[in-house]
DNA sequence: TCTGGGGTCCTAGGACCC
DNA sequence: TCTGGGGTCCTAGGACCC
């Protein structure tokens, strides 16, 4: 059995978790820089506002109108958030996989047997629990593959007669579901592949489960067929696979206002480098190859400018100045006089198992491991960018637009809540 | 006045090599 | 009668996810 639990709305719900004063308020959270919409509260998606990724300027009046409370993405209180849902959740599981900020899949494996009370109340347990320790809104969703827990989430949110939690054990329920799901609504098919399925006639998700796994393979891929028969009860989301180190590592960013002198260029790409860097030392993998790339943005008038460079390590390395030197080369071919930088990034890929690679004689690492785990251990310590690469300066002029960042209640002394009586 | 998220994986096609 | 290879690496862009 599989359980996904996930939190509703969860980063306008973690706004409501220490400001009672807005609870009954419909709540719109922002993207980065200010700059869309990324999540909605239930109250202000029934009034019809705060639809996903649509830009703020456009709807700002519409917000204003309908009396919404906007937010900037907080992300410092969102992680410490998920981190003690997450902690809550694994409780109730012998494995628990984090899928991301707000999704976790829990794992009963042939060993466990089902609870006595049943499925249905275990997850109304882990539902309740979280509730009580955390205060954010979850649903459970339950079945016997990953994309099946998918979709009784979908139901337990959505499907009427369910309240927050689902468990698909019988072909009764499994029915019912999928034929109340919309085919662009499993996990794994997008809108495009959902056009394309509309058009063979294929509507929901009971209609995809009914397909011929193999004819779908052809018209489609093994990505599409590992889904049908998922949809079937067949397992093919392996938990290995899940877990599975990325195979590219990327950070980017939009300036929170554009940027036009190099030396702010060189900054942001060796703020990227080190996020990228860390990221891979997290995973224990080293990078046999990269890109650094930086863009005006497409929305504007005056041309499009995009340039990146790929560059390709002698010797695959995780360390930070190493991956550091690479943006610094890469600056006269991004750098140019009069573009309104938008936005900028580092990727790395061809990425290896730092145990299992094989070094020859003639090219030795330059790396310094010891180093890297002394800033890693401090900057986990004493918090980011404690210590860090010079490159990145102490003179940052693209911080990120937060105008409507609420207080990091939970990670910043300065801004624990007060009772006063 | 101006404003438009971030991450990962996959693939077609071009460039280049022998 | 008509016909012209095959492999690797990189780039750009598409597709999906939240």
């Amino acid at each position: 059995m599989f359980a996904l639990c996930d939190v509703n709305s969860m980063y306008a719900s973690c706004e409501k978790v220490f400001d009672p004063s807005i609870r009954n308020k419909p709540v719109v959270v922002l993207t980065n820089n200010d700059g869309c919409i990324c999540a909605a509260c239930g109250i202000a998606k029934k009034l019809g506002i705060g639809k996903k990724f649509v830009p703020y300027f456009q709807v700002k009046k519409e917000l204003e109108a309908a009396g919404a409370i906007i937010r900037s993405s907080n992300y410092e209180l969102y992680a410490d958030l998920s981190q003690r849902m997450m902690d809550t959740c694994a409780r109730f599981a012998p494995d628990i996989n984090i899928y991301s900020i707000d999704e976790c899949f829990l794992f009963y494996g042939k060993s466990y047997s089902a609870p006595p009370e049943g499925w249905n109340s275990l997850a109304t347990c882990i539902r309740k629990t979280v509730w009580r320790e955390v205060r954010l809104p979850i649903c459970v969703g339950m079945a016997a593959t990953p994309t099946l827990a998918k979709a009784a989430n979908h139901a337990a949110k959505r499907v009427d007669g369910f309240t927050g939690v689902a468990v698909i054990d019988d072909e009764q329920t499994r029915k019912h579901i999928l034929t109340h799901m919309d085919v662009t609504d499993v996990w794994g098919i997008g809108n495009r592949l959902g056009r394309k399925l509309n058009f063979m006639g294929i509507h929901t998700a009971w209609d995809l489960a009914a397909q011929n796994p193999t004819k779908i393979r052809k018209d489609f891929s093994i990505l599409v067929e590992g889904t049908v028969r998922e949809l079937n009860g067949e397992v093919r989301h392996s938990w290995d696979d899940v877990r599975a180190n990325k195979k590219e590592i990327y950070s980017t960013r939009s300036f929170g206002q554009r940027i036009t002198d190099v030396e702010q260029l060189q900054f942001a790409l060796a703020t990227h480098a080190e996020t990228v860097a860390a990221k891979l030392r997290k995973q224990k993998s080293l990078a046999s190859a990269m890109t650094v790339f930086a863009s005006s943005s497409p929305h504007d008038s005056d041309g499009y400018f995009s340039e990146s460079r790929f560059h390709r390590f002698a010797v695959p390395t995780n360390d930070t100045r190493n991956i550091i030197n690479v943006t610094q080369a890469a600056i006269p071919k991004l750098f140019k006089q009069g573009v309104r930088y938008y936005r900028c990034g580092v990727g790395l890929m061809d990425l290896h198992r730092e145990q299992l690679f094989q070094f020859d004689l003639f090219n030795q690492s330059t790396d310094n491991p010891k180093l890297m785990s002394c800033m890693d251990n401090i900057n986990s310590r004493f918090g980011r960018s404690t210590v860090h690469i010079a490159a990145k300066g102490f003179d940052q002029k693209f911080a990120m637009r937060r105008e409507f960042l609420s207080p990091q209640y939970t990670t910043k002394w300065g801004d624990i809540p007060k009772i006063i009586c």
